[in-house]
DNA sequence: TACCAGGAGATCC
DNA sequence: GGATCTCATGGT
């Protein structure tokens, strides 16, 4: 019998556009007023029926608390930062519900290797790529689905194969990571200090200062860890008059946003790509 | 057609 | 420790 979950949230407190746009995962897509994705082994769809959200999830063996913990239902965004500045303020309004995800470790590492010099349509082409050609399939609404690729799975697939499925030079470093992965205990490694696991992390081939932030932050539940890519550099200097380094950028992002940095900067990433009209026209970029 | 993309690694000094 | 180059390849 298949595992179904069905959880149903208002807008404010969850938002599919936001959420998905906001460069945190790669493997949703939006069809008409539904947003269709492969998750965790499941596949899930999320539509707005009736002014509220309904996220749907078919398949797989997941409880509905995992999937609470996976958006991130639980927890009040609106009192993360009750110091918030008025820039911080305005990034927060502009983009209501949208939420950091708790991804699967593995699958955060994998893709944000492949992010690396990239764009994010080739980074959706190529993640969707290594699922179709490695990852276990399901059915689900009468169609055929992929998992993300276990360590092993995707471990197996030639490194002559990893590039003509598009993944360029970063194809050693794929293979690499895949392999060494196998048999790494992610679980407990989510549970150690920010600073340690990020140490862990830069080990695997293909992954610096910037990607490991990424799996930290989207992966392994670390809403302290701040990537610094050249977006969040440039509204950290325009916005608020950083002069440093990406490498000072936990710093003062620490000090300047708290214990909850990382959500902050997936704010302030989305608003500054998205150009967004009301962050813009408030003075925001 | 150039330039860019949620950077990392190697090689310089 | 910091500056510089190269790494595939589609998007814009």
């Amino acid at each position: 019998m298949e595992n179904i979950v069905e959880i149903r949230e208002s807008p404010e407190r969850f938002s599919p556009q936001h959420t998905f746009s906001s460069g945190q995962t790669f493997r949703f897509y939006p069809e008409g007023n539904t947003w269709t994705g492969v998750a965790m082994g499941a596949l899930v769809r999320i539509r707005e029926e009736n002014g509220q959200i309904v996220l749907k999830m078919q398949g797989g063996s997941r409880t509905r608390e995992d999937w609470r913990a996976y958006f991130d239902l639980d927890r009040d965004y609106t009192v993360l930062f009750p110091d918030a500045d008025p820039i911080l303020q305005r990034a927060l309004a502009a983009a209501p519900g949208l939420r950091v995800l708790r991804q699967e470790p593995f699958e955060t590492l994998i893709s944000f290797i492949i992010s690396a010099n990239n764009n994010i349509p080739r980074i959706r082409g190529i993640i969707r790529a290594l699922c179709r050609e490695a990852g276990t399939p399901f059915t689900a609404d009468g169609e055929t689905w992929h998992a993300f690729p276990s360590p092993e799975q995707l471990g197996a697939v030639p490194e002559k194969r990893l590039r003509e499925l598009g993944c360029g030079y970063r194809a050693p470093y794929i293979a690499a990571t895949a392999q060494l992965a196998v048999g790494t205990d992610f679980s407990s490694a989510g549970r150690r200090e920010t600073a340690d696991l990020l140490s862990r992390l830069q080990a695997f081939p293909g992954v610096g200062p910037k990607v490991a932030r990424c799996a930290a932050l989207f992966g392994f539940g670390c809403l302290d860890a701040f990537p610094a890519d050249v977006w969040i550099i440039r509204a950290l200097r325009e916005l608020y008059g950083f002069e440093g380094s990406p490498a000072q950028a936990d710093a003062f992002s620490r000090r300047k946003f708290g214990p909850y940095a990382g959500i902050a900067q997936q704010y302030l990433y989305y608003c500054m790509r998205s150009r967004n009209h009301s962050f813009a026209a408030a003075g925001g970029v």
